[in-house]
DNA sequence: GGTTTCATACTCGGATAATCCGTGTCCGAGTCTGCATGG
DNA sequence: CCATGCAGACTCGGACACGGATTATCCGAGTATGAAACC
């Protein structure tokens, strides 16, 4: 099990956004060319994070996207559960009847990952990186 | 990203086998009918187990697995690596000159967690369950 | 000068394709047990 | 009685098939900007 690289992508595009001026539009070629990606793919992905709440389009000329203004610092997680969903990363397919061991284990296991990365927004890598490079 | 449904065997034949007496074999053949899975395919995922030194195998007729002894009460973490493998859950796939603070973030994340399963052990489970249903 | 028109530069969303990986099956090979057979 | 052989019950490992998710690409549609054209 790994990570997707759309995670990847969407990671790094947030800690760009948070990075530049909030109120400053970023066109998505501008974006993917930094990582190295292709535009059309990088979109759908953003038209991801756009749905959670945690970025804004604008369409047209001069277009791109920038930074909600409500939440304009969000964590990790909330970025992860926006690309990888918010299922749990283990769920046991036997029906013993009620709540295997083995699946509260995890859940909990899964639960101290999750809570570190709700903690670490993103913006507090944005400051470690003073004139450093810029992903 | 979801965890394997043979990390989901791997944990549940685990199980079975520290709740049963130590040096009995069990076949695959039961352990495949408990989990309603093919032999043939259960059998492969126990070979990881075998590689990692966890349980032993015995060939022939009466042959079958049982837990090794060395290392007859493995972690959760040991189990899951032999069947996911010791990668990192995220590789950051830009080669921006060194380390990449985003991946930094990720693998403490992942050390959250994985510390949390290093400290399970199989027997835990093994003793919670009294009477209670085997899987 | 003000309004309209139009080319341009974008994002959006669906359809489609390619690739990879997890899941599972099949089968031949090797291995051990236990019984039967034969000297 | 002992040894040999053999059938059966197992695990082992490679090759292969299948399906679904990830990773893209392409293209038409909608939308905003800015400049040119027209009245």
């Amino acid at each position: 099990m790994k990570y997707s690289k759309a995670t990847n992508y969407a990671l790094h595009t947030m800690l760009h956004l948070v990075s530049t001026a909030p109120e400053q539009l970023v066109s998505v070629h501008q974006l993917a060319e930094l990582q190295k990606v292709s535009p059309t793919y990088l979109s759908k992905i953003l038209t991801k994070l756009v749905k959670a709440g945690m970025i804004e389009s604008t369409s047209g000329a001069n277009g791109g996207y920038r930074l909600s203004r409500k939440n304009p610092d969000p964590s990790f997680l909330e970025i992860i559960h926006a690309i990888e969903g918010q299922a749990s990363l283990f769920e046991c397919s036997q029906n013993h009847n009620a709540g295997c061991l083995i699946q509260q284990v995890m859940v909990q296991a899964e639960e101290e990952m999750e809570s570190f990365l709700n903690n670490k927004k993103m913006s507090e890598l944005a400051s470690q990186m003073k004139g450093a490079h810029s992903l």
